[in-house]
DNA sequence: CTGTCGCGGGAGAGCGCTGTCCCACCGCTG
DNA sequence: CAGCGGTGGGACAGCGCTCTCCCGCGACAG
């Protein structure tokens, strides 16, 4: 008795402590179950069998002390968070030197966040969210990934030279990207079938009868940007429009109206417009009416990614619509599959774009 | 020699292990530091006094081996994690029962989020995205705050009778949110000043030389559309028109055309629209268009939020604007306090709305 | 010159969990 | 009936970090 370490008082105690210390942990739960700590970590994870009475009688036990796993514990063992880091970059105010920022309040981020969070929850693992715009801001990224603050990460920018992939790559970091990435970075990503838009937007116009097609694309050294154009025109080429006169915006509204501006100097008769962003088109819908012209009377204009500025702008905006939703899932699902196997191959999902018609075709 | 459980080679392998064995740690500095692990994760906290030529190769040693603190260790023991939940509720999907809901591609949304990251990223603190439609989603916001996954809760809801507030209260979880609660709890929150909002509006609209006023309300019982929309009565009325007919829509789009639908069937004349968000107000415009009425000619609109689809329309909405960055960066601020100091007492903090004066007015 | 205090460093005990190793037991086969 | 594999539970060693306790040492007052 004297010899023994922990006198009977210590076991009081700690059916004492039962839970005055806090939260309620495993434990707790294995002394009012009965059992080991490690039969009730096996009955909470399911890992091994464990036979059904005893399952039973360790979840009754955990539903009367209200034990919550503490993630931070298993994770310092697992090396798994259960997160997942969102990276958003080129969200920030454009105007600093009017390059290809688009502004955070941007509805599309709101719709990419929604579709992970459809893949996300059901797997139990939560997005957060972090920008990259700075040196210093991607130095957190790295470091929140390899502190093993998060599992893998989930990228959504609009720049074309973004150093992220780069870095993550070389980390060894699981990563997922949504469109394709402008340098040859061997990273998973989702993208949608730029080409196939831009030629749906083609086929559409002609369709409607217009003649003089003209187009404003996003900036060239944008993957997405090019493919938009280059598939418009090569459809118009296909249906004997071999030359659509082009100039290039930066995908912001401003950008719209000053392209359209050019256009209508350079062009003596104007029917149809392609811009590829839906704030192009906007904006060019704008310049149109500055110059007199109605929409869709005069001229027909379509838009690229059905945006809800596009959807609530009247009259309603024809755009060319990406299923952003169901891409962000399938980009969520690639994620979290190629973090639970690391050594799996880079894959890419190209999704089939369609035309939503409005009022200004 | 045979009885040493551990053999001499033990230790070769540990300081090869030096940094093999994946991530360094704290340990891997204190020996190449020469120190030992309290030294360096002072030196890493600041939180004592250590002599200045310690601390010069502790940092060294950091920087050589390249040591990034691991946070699910960290928080194990300091039981504070770095992340705060951002609870978003009244996001999903209209359409189900025509309720209240907005979606979550609402700008709203991304403005939010933004403004908190202001304040959030200073700090190193991030933001971890929850959504909160069904029972088990709040279940799940519970017990990653009490897993102690997360520090505290932001909580932006479009909902009257949000359950959660109500919930994190009584769990002793610190949160703040997004406009005065429904129902009477004692938690912290930010908000415009509804009333003045609504006010500034109808003072707009009599110096127009608007006589003949209506105004479309939210649902009266979310405390945000009955203050504008008194806020809005009550000018009208120091000016001279005490009454103001009133039809209530739900914030949508949809409702908005219908109200004002049946606002031109019960008046005669109608000068000038106040609708208290501005996709009613875009919905009023449509409608005041499909009875051949003009904006802002034959009758002036005017919004509230200041949201991007408001700004973008043509004419430009005419709209109340709530400062949401500034009102979310110190929602942050507010929660962060509350986290360094639990028993800091529940603030509010209500800002002044301006109005910004575009095309429909 | 000694007592005392404060400063700055080290040692060590966990935080709550998982996973490996081990062992008891059961039912089977030879 | 001994031997054996398989099943299911317990013990225990950490994961990487912080923080309390302790101790040595120099400065300073008595």
């Amino acid at each position: 008795m004297p010899a023994d370490e922990q006198p009977g008082a210590l076991l009081d105690d700690a059916s004492a402590a039962n839970r005055s210390g806090g939260a309620p942990t495993l434990e707790d739960v294995a002394r009012v179950a009965g059992v080991s700590r490690a039969t009730v970590s096996r009955v909470v994870n399911g890992k091994r069998r464990v036979a059904p009475e005893i399952q039973e009688v360790v979840r009754a036990a955990i539903a009367t002390v209200g034990y919550v796993p503490n993630l931070a514990a298993r994770s310092l063992v697992t090396r798994r968070t259960g997160a997942v880091i969102v990276v958003v970059s080129g969200a920030e105010e454009a105007h600093a030197d009017g390059s290809t920022t688009i502004d955070f309040a941007d509805p599309f981020f709101g719709r990419v966040v929604g579709g992970m969070l459809r893949a996300l929850r059901p797997r139990d693992v939560d997005p957060v969210l972090m920008l990259a715009e700075t040196e210093a801001d991607r130095q957190r990224v790295i470091s929140a990934l390899s502190n093993g603050n998060a599992d893998g990460a989930l990228l959504v920018s609009t720049h074309s030279e973004d150093p992220l992939p780069e870095l993550l790559v070389r980390a060894g970091m699981p990563a997922v990207q949504f469109a394709r990435p402008a340098q040859q970075v061997p990273m998973s990503y989702v993208d949608v079938a730029n080409r196939d838009g831009g030629a749906l937007a083609a086929a559409h116009l002609v369709d409607r009868g217009r003649r003089h097609v003209v187009a404003i694309s996003g900036p060239l050294d944008v993957p997405a940007a090019r493919d938009r154009l280059s598939g418009f025109q090569d459809e118009m080429a296909r249906r004997g429009h071999p030359w659509v006169p082009t100039v290039n915006g930066n995908f912001t509204y401003a950008s719209g109206v000053s392209a359209m501006q050019d256009l209508l100097q350079q062009e003596a008769k104007i029917d149809a417009v392609f811009a590829s962003n839906d704030l192009m088109a906007l904006g060019a819908i704008e310049a149109l009416h500055d110059h007199g012209l109605r929409v869709p009377q005069d001229v027909s204009v379509v838009g690229f990614d059905d945006s809800s500025v596009g959807a609530l702008s009247r009259p309603g905006l024809t755009s060319v619509r990406q299923p952003i939703e169901e891409m962000a899932s399938e980009m969520a699902r690639i994620l979290l599959d190629t973090i639970a196997d690391p050594d799996r191959r880079v894959t890419s999902v190209i999704f089939e774009p369609t035309i939503v018609v409005r009022g200004t075709s």
